[in-house]
DNA sequence: TGAATACCAGTTGTATACATTTTGCAAGAT
DNA sequence: ATCTTGCAAAATGTATACAACTGGTATTCA
């Protein structure tokens, strides 16, 4: 090895091999060779363990009884309880942050994204800035991540490693369907409702809001697996979901 | 290596170093040198490294930015904030319980322990079988647990795996205290109103009273911390608590 | 005397070698 | 034709070798 930043083949495999699964390359079930992933990687062995070691806490990966490591696939139900469960966490972190109070500079932040958001979405549903959208939505919520103590924020981050479980998970700019965008008007809705229950303190409301929010992931993931099934190759990892 | 089972080393190294530090042999803070764990453990580096990063997952270790890992140490707000947490993902895992129906076995089995339960606090309060309970009361909540889906599991057993944030914390056999003996008299009425919601279906119930009873593990907690702190060497890994 | 530098031990990250186990396949028996 | 048995190739788990890096100490130079 010739290099530069630390623990460089690591990261190597730990993105290279996550990519080959969400993007489906690597088909539901199927094995995945050490040996194979290693040279198709350019690495060796023991990097790339430590990855596969990793992807299997993520949940994207699970260890076959008789060694090694196979392509976890979801059912439906896994998907959808993925998803109530980043719902139940941003409820909690959100019902934490109401309780304790947020600092001032923190809300502005919040409110900034609000504006920017409601900006993003301005005008008619086809000429509203969907890809802007998606990434001021992403940022939105990693800040509301940061409202929570790093022990609540550690599980939400591993739960949305699985993509179909992230917050932007039907929110990608490969897929700039209708049905999305009109979802956008209720999300954005709620992402003001939830910003005014934690400056009011309303701590259940918050999290009952979070959860709802969560909500509209689940709609999205059900009309495409029941109402477009062409999408599902553009939703990261939704092409892991059997059924 | 010349051993019976898969992934016997592992194993070892897992176990080893998780009871090496939740023991508090080795100091929160400190650095934990590969070499010289490897040789305590009789193993040899590459094990140990996939323990490593696996303890780090945990959360009772973490990555020293130059390379490498130390015993993590917790603030009183960490703990809390694990155990609110198991509450928040009991609660969910009781309200989805409620609301999707349990199948009857499945309630039979919780009915029984539930008067094993009974039967072990019987009597005065000196002469109840602690130690029974003790185990019953771990039974219990693995049983409770069985009533979520794989992905919800998961991250319950994920954040019990801090030892302080599991429901057995503070029933250790070795931390037998007047003061945690009587918090288990509300702790087996909180069982059964548990129980009695999932068959009511009442949702909303069982979830809330799921966190209360997380709830007493905090009050426990902050007996030990404030009370009576010659206790923190009997209850598992709390000795990893700083201030 | 103080600061900068060069060196050195110790440590981690990575690659590779090795032994055991698993698995796929083909041949043979029923 | 189907099931069993034996074998060889491949794959995993572990150990070890090696190179780069970190941190600290002693030396050197101003």
């Amino acid at each position: 090895m010739e290099k530069t930043d630390r623990a460089m083949q690591s990261q190597r495999a730990l993105m290279g091999v996550r990519d080959l699964v969400i993007s489906g390359e690597i088909r539901a079930g199927a094995r995945l060779s050490e040996v194979a992933l290693a040279e198709k990687l350019g690495i060796s062995r023991t990097p790339l363990r430590a990855a596969l070691a990793r992807l299997e806490q993520e949940g994207l990966v699970e260890a076959i009884p008789s060694g090694g490591y196979a392509v976890r696939s979801f059912t439906r139900e896994d998907v959808i309880d993925a998803i109530e469960l980043r719902g139940v966490l941003e409820g909690m972190a959100l019902r934490l942050a109401a309780e304790r109070g947020v600092a001032p500079a923190r809300m502005g932040e919040l409110h900034r994204l609000l504006a920017e958001l409601d900006q993003a979405q301005q005008g008619e549903v086809e000429q509203m800035d969907f890809d802007r959208y998606v990434d001021l939505n992403a940022t939105f919520h990693e800040k509301l991540w940061g409202l929570a103590s790093q022990t609540i924020r550690r599980e939400i981050e591993r739960v949305t490693s699985l993509p179909f479980a992230s917050p932007s998970a039907f929110l990608h700019k490969q897929a700039d369907v209708m049905a999305f965008r009109r979802s956008l008007y209720g999300a954005q809705a709620q992402h003001k409702a939830m910003v005014n229950a934690i400056e009011l303190r309303e701590g259940a409301r918050a999290e009952a809001l979070a959860r709802e929010h969560a909500r509209l992931a689940r709609q999205n993931l059900e009309f495409v697996l029941d109402e477009d099934r062409s999408l599902i190759r553009r939703v990261p990892a939704l092409s892991l979901v059997v059924g």
